[in-house]
DNA sequence: GGGAACGTGGGGAAAAGTGGGGAATTTATT
DNA sequence: AATAAATTCCCCACTTTTCCCCACGTTCCC
């Protein structure tokens, strides 16, 4: 089983809803229920992990957290105030909380990244400025995170 | 099964009642028997925890706690001296105790935040405050706490 | 070229959130 | 001890939002 990979620009109606290329959507196990988790990206953008990869990888790991440290309860809510699952209707849409939609800038129209382990949803214009203020070129940006 | 996550924004009627958002309710299993116990929050807000969460994780650490300790004591007394089960209603609404609420300085509206093992009950005010305060951003949170 | 699948938009049914009223229990007062 | 006041609890009704389904146009694939 391959990661998300790819990219589309698509549009968001009125309620938010926003079509999952259909790609990525094959990509998605039994497990997952058709379901995406969706949260506040790093950036400006909405991440998006299958339900199963969510609860495996991000949940779990909160889970071993002390609660009676200040600076984990503040992680933890960062990550789950902004979270939501969301299941796609039946034409393969989700439809985004409005907060999410907001903190994105998103109106109108999206794209839409594969990146891995998860999807990641931009405001076109967000991105375009992100890819250009990311001036490290992209030789140099693999060499350092891959230790080359 | 998942943990608690998202949020809403509702309100507080003259009586003291907030609904909790459907989503959230709907992950009591049979065990909490449509209960929460809440208390101070380690914030200034209202922890709600579904009954048998409390009764294993909360109530049981304490049990541990030396008896003879002066702060094992106080801590003690702090957790159990605002703490009250409350049933929820058929509307979905749990009546909380005045005392509690003067603590978190709650009056006509709430935000709720889902935070994985229990949802916390803010004045919106106080949420923002704290959100700001909480210097860290997301990122530098998120790599100390996780030891990235 | 035909058929199936994909992306897009709108409408109707069901549920969620909100507010108020009345009965029963509790507390206080005479 | 009885009455009155206050509080609590439970139920009902309204409004809004959300969810789910159906239908259309386009694209892709066979």
């Amino acid at each position: 089983m391959g990661g998300f990979k790819g990219q589309a620009t698509y549009s968001v109606d009125a309620k938010g809803r926003v079509a999952i290329p259909a790609k990525m959507r094959a990509l998605l196990c039994p497990e997952a229920q058709n379901t995406f988790t969706v949260t506040r990206g790093f950036e400006k953008c909405i991440f998006a992990y299958p339900l199963d990869t969510w609860r495996l990888a991000v949940e779990k790991e909160i889970g071993t957290l002390n609660r009676y440290s200040r600076e984990a309860r503040a992680f933890t809510r960062r990550i789950m105030m902004w979270a939501d699952e969301l299941v796609l209707d039946r034409q393969g849409r989700l439809a985004l909380p409005r907060p999410l939609l907001d903190y994105a800038a998103i109106m109108g129209r999206v794209q839409i990244l594969g990146a891995y382990d998860h999807i990641e949803i931009w405001n076109p214009d967000t991105l375009e400025a992100y890819l250009e203020a990311e001036t490290a070129d992209y030789e140099t940006l693999a060499a350092r995170v891959m230790g080359g």
